[in-house]
DNA sequence: CCGTTGTAATGAATCGATTCATTTGTGAAC
DNA sequence: GTTCACAAATGAATCGATTCATTACAACGG
């Protein structure tokens, strides 16, 4: 149990009467290596406590083995999923990789993008919140790719990973109508979102396909408190005007909905059925379990690293794929038929 | 928009006409530097779209500006609140976080402890879950000093921020009583977990100060799916030997108890009243909102990345010291008085 | 015995920013 | 006019690991 502070590469050498590019290739490619040498210089790191510096290491060789990742919202159980599932892959790669939180703040947003600048991270996986693309690109020509998670790109300048949100507000949707609604309604906003944009229209046309009139409660955004509040207003319809199912376009949305509704006498799923999106842990956990749209939240980041490390490992030959997941209901009591 | 690629210090300084040392003054100590040349430098910076590399800096000045933090498990969105708070201390010293994940995993916690000591990072925030604490202690000696979060230090060695888990099982069970409970249980195990030992042992004083007997529901982990199932036996007792109030040793737990409770027709708080801890977001989210035993949970962060800092910036003169909040309670409807 | 081939090992040069001892320049003081 | 103080600027040395051209040595064939 050896103490002594900052052992060196030099030091390990002297001590185990080797040179230093003997150290460094016990260390980098110990193969190369004869058995003997290679035993004598791992006893000398052991006895020193040597700890090879990265800084030095990546300095040289000119790259760090790191990837940036860039989340709208850490505290989102969606993001801290997703990164595990990139965390997952880098660690395959024996990358590490570095969690930040843009907080939906454009200014955070660059200076994290600064920060893997400097650090020279090797990829960066990104949601962008604000109009970051063009500085991406101008990134990736100074060697650092990016990866967009939960967005499709727009243009083929970009992998990207995401989720068909159209699809799946058809889905859910449809899921309503087969346990008998006539009085849809969808609940969320706003619309300059693009998710929620996607999801309204797969389901307004799932319902016009039906022949059927879906309402709309607009919110401003997509909180828990909205949707209490919305649901407090729902509540007030008379029954014959009141919708008799809905769908939120997230599941912190239904779950105020959810909590609203029982506060006010409304009985789920008799009364009033719900859908959410996003099938976060608690809308199972919820006292009235809740039927959700379900997105593959680690795989959307396995897929999303595995695609920046084709781009890292093979620069010249990469093409830009857009992959699409699409999500799938899980129903749960909150729509059991009755 | 420039975009040559990899432009280093070097080039700026033939730019801008200056010397090397001067351009480096004008990142580090601008006020050395004529405001002339400075323009000139800043101007060049800008038309090479010179990024300084990290590793370089702290190659040579020897220091890096980031902290690590090793938590048990980043979905918990209890580690991920103490984390924002860590993060935005450490921003305010110009550093940054890394974050990384133990899962509850002896090998990754060692791993992540290798990488933070090649990285260089200035000190450590952990939760600690294997047997860790001598290694600590050997890193503070080569220069990297540590906190210990969410757990009381035992010896002097450390700096510690925790909070007074008997306590808060004292408030709960008291709350409990003031609202009418004379059968009280409490769900929650392993005994193995300081937390749960503490939590415990505060409610049963409490009881015991009241003259009551506190049953106990011993389970083997604190999740979600074993509150539903010790719910479900709950539920089966008769009525008269049933409990009429459970605290429960943590959220996850008590929502399982909450969803199991309305599958089997009880009501709460009417037949059976519940007080969880952690007060994590969906305590209040739930369709029962969740009377909690709340934890500062930014604020531990905070204050842990302070004390870091303080041992950081004052190495020699550092005095370890223990931070321990109190908690305190949520009432909410799930205990609400009949 | 010489030449060839291949494996191990060597160590000086290198990555790019920072540091610091030194030089240059300016103005005040005498 | 000389000295002194002080601010501004310089650039060579430096941090520590990696790289790679070079050397050392052994084995083998002819």
């Amino acid at each position: 149990m050896p103490s002594a502070a900052g052992a060196k590469l030099k030091d390990v050498a002297a001590l185990a009467g080797v040179s230093v590019g003997t150290v460094s290739n016990v260390l980098n490619r110990p193969e190369q290596v004869s058995t003997e040498k290679r035993s004598r210089v791992l006893a000398a790191i052991d006895e020193l406590g040597f700890v090879r510096n990265e800084s030095a290491r990546s300095l040289r060789s000119g790259s760090t083995r790191s990837l940036g990742m860039l989340v709208l919202d850490v505290r989102n159980p969606f993001f801290t999923d997703v990164a595990l599932g990139a965390e997952n892959v880098a660690e395959d790669h024996k990358h590490s990789l570095i969690l930040a939180n843009s907080a939906e703040d454009s200014d955070r947003e660059q200076a994290y993008l600064d920060l893997f600048e400097q650090q020279r991270v090797q990829g960066i996986l990104i949601t962008p919140f604000g109009n970051v693309l063009e500085r991406l690109e101008t990134m990736r020509s100074r060697g650092i790719p990016s990866v967009l998670v939960d967005r499709l790109a727009r243009t083929d300048q970009f992998c990207s990973v995401s989720v068909d949100d159209v699809a799946g507000g058809a889905t859910a949707l449809s899921h309503l109508l087969s346990v008998g609604s006539v009085r849809p309604a969808f609940v969320g906003g706003p619309f300059t979102l693009q998710q929620v944009e996607d999801r309204y229209r797969g389901a307004a046309d799932a319902a016009e396909r039906a022949g059927i009139r879906l309402q709309l409660f607009e919110t401003p955004d997509l909180k828990f408190e909205r949707g209490r509040h919305v649901g407090d207003s729902i509540a007030k319809l008379q029954p014959n005007e009141r919708p008799d199912a809905v769908f939120a376009a997230n599941d912190q949305l239904a779950l105020g909905l959810l909590q609203s509704f029982a506060a006010n006498g409304l009985r789920v799923p008799e009364d009033i059925a719900i859908v959410g999106f996003d099938d976060i842990d608690f809308a199972s956990q919820s006292s009235i379990p809740l039927t959700s749209v379900s997105q593959p939240r680690q795989l959307i980041g396995e897929r999303a690293a595995g695609l920046l490390f084709d781009e890292i490992d093979d620069e010249p030959g990469h093409v830009h794929s857009q992959v699409v997941f699409t999500p799938e209901l899980v129903a749960r009591q909150s729509t059991r038929r009755g």
